[in-house]
RNA sequence: GGAAGUUUAGCUCAGUUGGUAGAGCCCCUGCCUUACAAGCAGGUUGUCGCAGGUUCGAGUCCUACAACUUCCACCA
């Protein structure tokens, strides 16, 4: 083994993987397999661009749960895919237009098309190559796109199906309208913004001459398309002049006065405009009266000529220049500052109008109460808990879900429509005449779904839907999904819905939410802030191992995790801890015969290891079952740090470096097989250099492996071993505090009061003590030499003192020592002698205290009355 | 206007059913000891946000408060 691990490598081992055909579920070369289904869908990064560190993140999350379920040896399928991000690609696509000095429609709707399908095989391609060089090990056999020929197909069935039970519909209703993309977008795609604004009290003269009327707004330049001005029916102040006309200032129109429950007394001035093609609320009340929406707007936001002289003019430059003439007639009472949430488009960022426009609908009611239902049941999980509750908010306020897009990139609507009749058609492919008049002169709508239509369906359609597959059956529902809080409304409740009405099943048992990624000073990584980090970056500066585990080491399940080139830095050493640590595996091989590893050869040390080895892996599991990746790798991190290369590797060195052939090459097969252990268990996080290690020793591939495995546990060694390293600590402490130069060989004395049990461990550890803490030789008490006296958990000990030496630095080291030990005995007496401890508390608690404390008892006296003879 | 999360060593963060506070980095001391100086052996560092409560016992459960963060929401 080289210095250290050539990154370079990464990729040769990649592909050695892919070759293997390492990463398609067993069951597609041994059809009779019997390893439990453990399957995942990848969440589909979005064509737009490259993946940031968060999707690095979410997938080694995935990869890390994919190897570790591949090596128990699970059935595992793991399907890779990217999503075509109808609106975002346009809006990118659109973007590389205009600095061509192009507009969409300059290239028309198959020139566009043409332009997206290329857009996709560049940024799709470089996605899949930044996944694998990540390390993924997903199926690429499987890999989906959510407009592939499949995918496609699946969407034209369960639209088709869903309009036909009536629950895709078309309609007029008010929807949120994107004047920069014009499109409608969906309740979800809107994000909410406070912006600061003004508050308006305008002046709505009575037709009759008699006064006039203030009403308070904050958007006064739809004024044009009010159809009334409510009051609340209880407020009195109105009582008499309900069912008066009012003049609609600016125009010549004439609006009536009405009453409506909606109206708050007390908020503004009490009058409420009502403009229903351009506020839901007004929507609802213009509809109760039966008033007809009156739309002001042209689709780029700019005022209609329905508004006389500013028709033309954007709605912004509308409202002012309103504003200024409704001041010269008098008819502004007053202007107050004022703070709206307004709505903004999450792609553009432009504030989204609300508008009556005639788009496609889905209801929601009945897949939302199914949604809930299997949440509360239980049989899909969401980790963290506290995102359910999220989850079901939404469920419980969903609306309609408008469905169309006036895009061109994405799944055109199969609705078509005659043009004699005017009949419509959902059909899963072309009709060539109307089912009703059997005109063949038909159109089909211009519109595409929305994106998100597409990805509900993601948990079956890759999967084969609408055939009947082998995988579905199989693979279907879906063991974990993994994926990021900002998309359960979009993605993860709508996956539950729609499988739920589709496949009569949920999509996944278990959703594991991921943490935002911020950068080290806390801020959202975001592409505005230009604080991203592009994970290949990182690879190809470290390595995918470093980023790996550096992703998952300290990152708490659904926490928010701040990233840093420092803290893969830091990471990064544990890795060379393992490499190192295989270095010095193959030196001892080098050195050593030929041994096959024979339990019945163990010595107590071997034992120590194989149970820590034993309780990690039960540890892992444990942390592995509960999605708990954070624990898992953080137990594994102490095991191969602490247990294994501090301690186990120093106790076994007497025996590795042995004289004795049989005793040498026993320990080498110990030590080889507990580090081929190691490789194993860390596989699922760094696979790269764990596997370039094994190869090094082994002919087979470490992925293709089951997992780590200890030979048995022994209770008994454990405790044993554990009492000689705090001898050891024990020593090091005293050699140090008394000055005793570290290369100086001394004597270890086993005083009297040590147990006959104790005395023999101890004298058996005398190879271990030599090598680790430069004992020359263990002898008993010999009461003819002074001895400087020590206790630890193993029992009494000294050193000559003629060896040690220096009164004064013992004097005060038993003094801290005793000083330690009485603070203990402090706590645990006061505990003692309070009776509703000793009555209240488990009583295997109450009597594990006394021990303690008769133990520190009896250490304490002996301290004391080693101080008294210095 | 609702709701959630966070608050633990100088910094970044772990802490599973309540049972004497942990890691890494930083800092100090001694070591280039034949796997590893990206290291080894030691050491220092905390009224676990504030105030109550439940309990024999609370970082952990309950209540109120504070600060920060986030999500949801049609009051013109």
């Amino acid at each position: 083994m080289d210095k250290n691990f050539d990154i370079n490598n990464e990729k040769k081992i990649y592909k050695a993987w892919l070759d293997g055909g390492y990463f398609k579920p067993r069951t597609d070369f041994d059809a009779n397999y019997s390893g439990e289904n453990f399957s995942m869908i990848m969440p589909p990064p979005n064509i737009t661009g490259q993946l940031h560190i968060g999707h690095a993140l979410n997938n080694t999350t995935q990869d890390f749960l994919a190897r570790y379920r591949r090596m128990q040896g699970d059935n595992v399928l793991w399907v890779p895919g990217t999503d075509h991000a109808s609106i975002a690609t346009e809006v990118k696509i659109i973007d590389a237009l205009k600095k061509e000095g192009l507009t969409k429609q300059d290239l028309g709707r198959e020139g566009f098309l043409k332009r997206a399908w290329a857009w996709n095989d560049k940024f799709g391609g470089r996605i899949y190559t930044q996944l694998q060089a990540l390390g993924t090990s997903c199926d690429w056999s499987r890999c989906a796109f959510t407009m592939d020929e499949k995918r496609q197909k699946a969407v034209l069935k369960v639209f088709k199906r869903l309009y036909d039970e009536g629950l895709i519909y078309r309609g007029s209703k008010i929807i949120n309208w994107c004047p920069c993309c014009k499109t409608a977008l969906s309740d979800a795609e809107v994000e909410h913004e406070d912006e600061k604004s003004s508050f308006w009290y305008i002046r709505y003269p009575y037709a009759d001459g008699s006064g006039y009327l203030v009403v308070a707004t904050t958007r006064p330049e739809t004024l044009f398309g009010d159809v009334c001005v409510a009051v609340n029916p209880e407020d009195k102040r109105f009582t008499d002049k309900v069912g008066k006309m009012l003049k609609l200032p600016a125009t010549d129109k004439e609006i009536p006065l009405i009453s409506d429950e909606y109206v708050e007394k007390d908020f503004g001035t009490g009058a409420v405009k009502i403009t229903p093609a351009h506020d839901p609320n007004d929507y609802e009340v213009g509809a109760r009266h039966g008033f007809t929406p009156i739309c002001v707007m042209n689709l780029d936001g700019s005022m209609n000529e329905i508004c006389g002289k500013y028709a033309g003019l954007d709605r912004m430059d509308c409202r002012k220049r309103l504003i200024e003439d409704l001041k010269a007639e008098g008819l502004i009472e007053k202007i107050e500052p004022y703070t709206v949430s307004k709505g903004h488009c999450y792609r553009c960022h432009t504030s989204v109008e609300p508008m009556v426009s005639k788009q496609w609908f889905m209801n929601m009611d009945d897949m939302a109460k199914q949604g809930l239902k299997v949440e509360e049941e239980g049989k899909v999980k969401i980790i963290p808990n506290r995102v359910a509750k999220i989850y079901r908010n939404w469920l419980n306020n969903i609306r309609d879900w408008c469905i169309s897009r006036q895009l061109w990139w994405g799944h055109r609507i199969p609705a078509y429509y005659c043009d004699e009749c005017g009949n419509t058609m959902v059909e899963e492919s072309t009709p060539t005449k109307c089912s009703k008049c059997g005109n063949t002169h038909l159109h089909q709508d211009e519109d595409v779904l929305d994106t998100w239509f597409s990805s509900a369906l993601w948990a079956f359609s890759t999967l084969g839907y609408p055939e009947k597959t082998k995988d579905l059956e199989r693979f279907f529902p879906t063991s974990v999904l993994v994926t990021a809080q900002d998309i359960i409304f979009f993605w993860v409740a709508r996956m539950v819905m729609l499988s739920g009405k589709i496949e009569g099943n949920i999509p996944f048992k278990k959703v594991l939410i991921n943490g935002i990624v911020r950068d080290d000073e806390g801020k959202k990584m975001s592409k505005s802030s230009n604080n991203g980090v592009d994970p290949i970056e990182i690879i190809d500066k470290y390595g995918a191992d470093s980023l790996r585990f550096s992703l998952l080491v300290g990152n708490g399940t659904g926490n928010d995790f701040r990233f840093s080139e420092t803290k893969i830095l830091e990471d990064r050493k544990f890795i060379n801890k393992v490499w190192n640590a295989g270095k010095f595996v193959e030196l001892c091989i080098s050195q050593s015969g030929e041994a096959s590893l024979d339990k019945n050869k163990l010595n107590i040390y071997d034992k120590w290891i194989y149970t820590k080895l034993n309780t990690a892996i039960v540890d892992i599991a444990k942390s592995m079952n509960n999605l708990d990746v954070c624990q898992a790798v953080s137990r594994m991190y102490s095991f191969v740090w602490d247990d294994f290369c501090d301690n186990y590797v120093e106790l076994c060195k007497p025996y590795v470096y042995s004289q004795n052939p049989d005793e040498r090459n026993h320990a080498v097969a110990v030590l080889k097989d507990v580090y081929f252990n190691i490789l194993k268990m860390l596989h699922p996080i760094i696979p790269f250099i764990t596997e370039e290690i094994w190869q090094n020793f082994n002919k087979t591939m470490l992925i293709g492996e089951s997992y780590a495995k200890s030979i048995g546990k022994f209770k008994k060694e454990e405790e044993q071993v554990q009492k000689i390293i705090g001898l050891i600590a024990k020593i090091r402490e005293v050699r140090l505090s008394l000055n005793v130069p570290v290369s100086k060989r001394i004597s270890l004395v086993i005083c009297k009061q040590t147990s006959e049990d104790d005395a023999q461990l101890v004298l058996s550890a005398a190879d271990v003590l030599s090598k680790n803490v430069n004992i020359e030789k263990v002898e008993a008490q010999n009461d003819k030499r002074e001895a400087v006296k020590f206790v630890c958990e193993i029992g009494e000990l000294a050193l000559y003192k003629d060896e040690v030496v220096d009164t004064e630095k013992e004097r005060e080291r038993l003094n801290k020592d005793l000083a330690k030990i009485e603070s203990e005995m402090t706590l645990l007496a006061s505990r003692l002698n309070n009776p509703n401890f000793v009555e209240r508390a488990p009583k295997e608690l109450v009597k594990k205290e006394k021990e303690r404390y008769e133990f520190l008892n009896s250490s304490a006296q002996s301290i004391k009355k080693n101080l008294n003879n210095l």
